[in-house]
DNA sequence: CTTGATGTGAGAACCGATTATCATTCCGTC
DNA sequence: GACGGAATGATAATCGGTTCTCACATCAAG
């Protein structure tokens, strides 16, 4: 069994070599391996959102998901077949153009979806 | 106590008349004074989108919402203060320019978020 | 080794959203 | 005004996600 704060830091490793954010669930299952429990993969999520470590990002109709925090101004791609999500780099910008008249605007975020490169190979290109 | 198909038309209109698109509890809520109860409603907006008159809007942490299928192509702005969600004209387009290679997007969504006019006025502007 | 503070896994409990159940009400038809 | 099928409201049940509980393991310090 690892040592205390060891699960901690593959959580961390994990979400900066994913390629997307990840569920807790998700976590869970790539760590199997460790031994890690779900309530200790939520526990320390948790911990690193507050710490501010993790951003946590909501998707819709789904769970939570996180990612690092220090990654630069970035969109998501979810896949509609296998439903993981995927960083995607820019943005279109020109929100406020957007926004209605009396309307402050604080933050935006962008879904795509579609099929990831792997599921567009498998379902026959 | 209203005639069977009136509450339907009720949620129709209801819709129509809306800014942007209910959830279930709004919907209920708004229609109160009509005595229609909770599981009518999740019946009826049901209906709606298995018959292709509704649309349902899947909102990041939140309930799923509603609204006519026969709007335009949009996006929603999601009130931070009151939590309303309101339809916003235009798009930014060029999101086939973000797709990573080898992805195919299908669609995308775009969630605007901030204060809408009444409660930038509220919280003294 | 003992102690105490903290971390942990398993599973129970909880929560908001949604669906199922069921007795009742409504409506059109006879 | 009785009958049968569909709609309804109240509430229980369910569901996925998340948090809580608790007995146990771990570690650092004495």
């Amino acid at each position: 069994m690892p040592r205390p704060s060891e699960h901690f830091i593959a959580v961390i490793d994990l979400l900066e070599q994913a390629p997307g954010p990840l569920s807790a669930q998700e976590i869970h299952e790539a760590l199997a391996h460790t031994g890690i429990g779900l309530a200790t993969v939520y526990r320390l999520v948790k911990r690193g959102v507050q710490t501010g470590r993790f951003t946590a990002v909501e998707v819709p109709d789904g769970p939570t998901h996180y990612e690092p925090s220090d990654r630069p101004h970035h969109h998501h791609f979810e896949c509609t077949s296998c439903h993981r999500i995927f960083d995607v780099e820019g943005c279109p910008g020109h929100f406020d153009e957007l926004t209605p008249e009396g309307f402050k605007l604080e933050s935006h975020e962008v879904f795509l979806r579609g099929r990831c490169s792997t599921c567009v190979e498998e379902s026959g290109a």
